[in-house]
Order: C-alpha cells, then sequence, then structure tokens
DNA sequence: TAATCCATGTAACGGGTTACATGATTGC
DNA sequence: GCAATCATGTAACCCGTTACATGGATTA
C-alpha cells in the first residue's frame, strides 16, 4: 500500500469511479499515468480494499467501474492518523533560474513567459471548478462549507490551487519585470 | 544527461562544491539522496562535464571538489533553450484533505497544525537566507539586484519558497479556521 | 482523414528511496 | 555514552515514464 494507492481510495470515498476516470481525477494532487494506475487496482481489487463491476456501453468502450468496500474504508481511516509525508516539488524551471545569469536574455524571458502563461491559465481551470463546485453542492452561496459535508476537502484543495497559481503568476510578473526591457 | 544531471552542473556554475556539498543545496530545488548524486557525479566526470580535484581535511574527512569544465558549461547553454517541464508537486497531505469529512476532526486539526508549522519554519529559514544572500551579494540594500549578477538566480528563487511558503501558510490558517473548535 | 476521446492492459527502462557499509570529529 | 555532522560509496527494491498494443466513436 503506497501513496497512490490511498489516493485511488480517497477518490472511491466520494463515489465509484472507473479506472480511466480516476486517472484523470488524481492528476492534480498525484500526476500518475494510466500505466500506473490499472495494475495498482487489480492489485487493491485482489486485497479486497476496492470491487469491480463491468458495466458495458453502447457508443463508449465498455469499462470497470471500482467501489470502496468495507476494507478500504478502514486502510484509509488508519491512513489518515498516521505522519503526513512533506510536500514535494520538483521544477526544472527553478534550476534554470538559478544559473540565469548565464543565459541569453531572450530564452530567460521565453521561459518566465511560458511559465506565467501556464499559471493564469490554471487558475482560470480552478475557478471554474469552484463554480461547478458551488453547483454540485447545496452550501448557501454567501455562507462556508461544513467540514462534514462530502465535498468539503475539494472545496479546500480548489482554492489551494487558485492561491497557489495567483502566487506563482505574481511571481513570474515580478522576475520578468527585473529582466532587462526587450530589444 | 538527465534534469538532476542538469541541476548540479547549475549549483557548480556559481562554484566548485564537493558531493556532498551538492547533495545539500540541491534539496529545496530537486530533492535528491546522496545515493543518487554520487554516482551521477562519477558519471558526469566520466563525460568530461565536471572535474575533480581531492581535497584532504584535518578534523573532518576527506573529499571530492567537483567543478564546472567547458563542455559542462556548453551543455548547460544547450539546455537552457530546450522546453522546460511543468513542475510537479506530490503532496501526501492533498490527497488526505480530500477525502478529510471522513476523517476524525482531530486527526484533520493535527495534520493542518503540522503542515503550518512547517511552512511557517521554511518561511523563516529562507528569510535568513536572503539577509545572507543580500550580505553575499554586493547590490544596493535599497536597489535591486541585477540579471547579470551571479546571485541574481538565487535571488529570485529565494523570494518564490518565501511568497509560496506564505501562502500556504495562509491557506493552513484559513483550513484550520473552517474547521469545528477544539473543546 | 487525421486527431482526440474513451477505455484497458503489459513490458522495458530509468529515476528515486531504503538499506547496507565505514569511520572520524564535535557537541550534549 | 549517544547523536549529529561530514564524507563517500554500493545494492536491492519500488516508483514512475515511455513505449507497445488494440479499437470504436466523435469531431475538425
Amino acid at each position: 500500500m503506497n501513496t497512490l494507492s490511498y489516493g485511488l481510495l480517497s477518490l472511491l470515498a466520494q463515489s465509484s469511479f472507473s479506472g480511466y476516470d480516476l486517472m484523470l481525477r488524481i492528476q492534480p494532487f498525484w500526476p500518475a499515468k494510466h500505466s500506473q494506475i490499472y495494475p495498482l487496482l487489480a492489485k487493491l481489487e485482489q486485497g479486497d480494499y476496492i470491487s469491480v463491476e463491468l458495466v458495458t456501453q453502447r457508443d463508449k468502450p465498455d469499462k470497470k467501474v471500482y467501489s470502496l468496500t468495507g476494507k478500504g474504508r478502514d486502510a484509509l481511516k488508519d491512513w489518515f492518523d498516521q505522519p503526513t509525508a512533506d510536500p514535494a516539488l520538483r521544477d526544472e524551471m527553478m534550476l534554470k533560474v538559478f544559473c540565469m545569469s548565464y543565459a541569453k536574455p531572450a530564452s530567460a524571458r521565453k521561459m518566465l513567459a511560458d511559465r506565467l502563461a501556464f499559471h493564469e491559465e490554471q487558475r482560470k481551470k480552478y475557478e471554474s471548478k469552484l463554480v461547478e463546485l458551488k453547483a454540485r453542492a447545496d452550501w448557501p452561496a454567501a455562507g462556508l462549507p461544513k467540514p462534514s459535508h462530502p465535498l468539503f476537502g475539494a472545496y479546500l484543495l480548489t482554492h489551494k490551487a487558485i492561491m497557489s497559481n495567483e502566487t506563482n503568476t505574481e511571481w513570474c510578473r515580478w522576475a520578468l519585470s527585473l529582466l532587462p526591457a526587450e530589444d
């Protein structure tokens, strides 16, 4: 049982999902390819943490829909009380910034501009996700969600993503402003 | 030549370092253990990207001090113009937050409080790093560093770290404020 | 008609962590 | 006396990415 396994169980605590769906939904929290997820789901099913149901579809390929079992729910609860690993950020750009004084100014500008665009796009993505979330949940528009609401965690995380992307956008703009002007 | 290799070359573009030193200094940008770094340095030396010098010490074990070669500097410049990979964040806490509504309130509070302490500590660490940087460099206290200064990149990155830790601290406080009060 | 989405899987490889191994010095 | 720091290395293992493999439906 590694972190990704618990991540999949976490998603299945919300509702049942296909492997493909789980793969898409776990990306913001724990990037993983389908080739890693499908075998893991098979193992979790063998270990009785999740159960499968084959769903045939007309216009789309058939799919396997996974659901959390009692044993899976117990494992999740135990995991929650275990110490949590520190976050690990790996960003090639930070390494490039470190030796930026040796790079061509045009390269540095492009790199930072690309990253700025990335974070602005991400911010927009998570802001529409927040609107979507508010529509799905039934907490008052002006009021705050309650910690017992199943979508409470998603609400917190979406805000976290928006805040992080805003800060990173701000940093990119500031860094760009320190570079020499074009031509 | 993977990303970690270029990261090591980036650090060596600043000044020469021992393997142990490089291991410590690369942590904020690209977490890696000594067991990954020592063999990589041997490969980089074989490939003529870096050169070694054995330095004997009295009160400490002997060390190998690595320096960037001309070939290494060229490789760094080529790398800078290659497209930069998107940042990858893996954070077990985010997975736990996702299914937080199913956890004991005390567990959730502890997890967020621990993370809050982590980010506050990190912020302090990088703030003293910034003071240290300003002392080492010779840019005016009130003025801004120039992009051509060798420590320009480190200055940008230290600010980035401070900004990120501040935002994360703020998020932890906000999340904690939404949880039910402790009796 | 080419690309993208949905949907699942395996195999090979490279990246990263844990454990094994050694050993002197310094501070509590 | 015990833990931490400095300093280097190897071996085994697990995690994660890339590539191989298939195939229908939709969309540009």
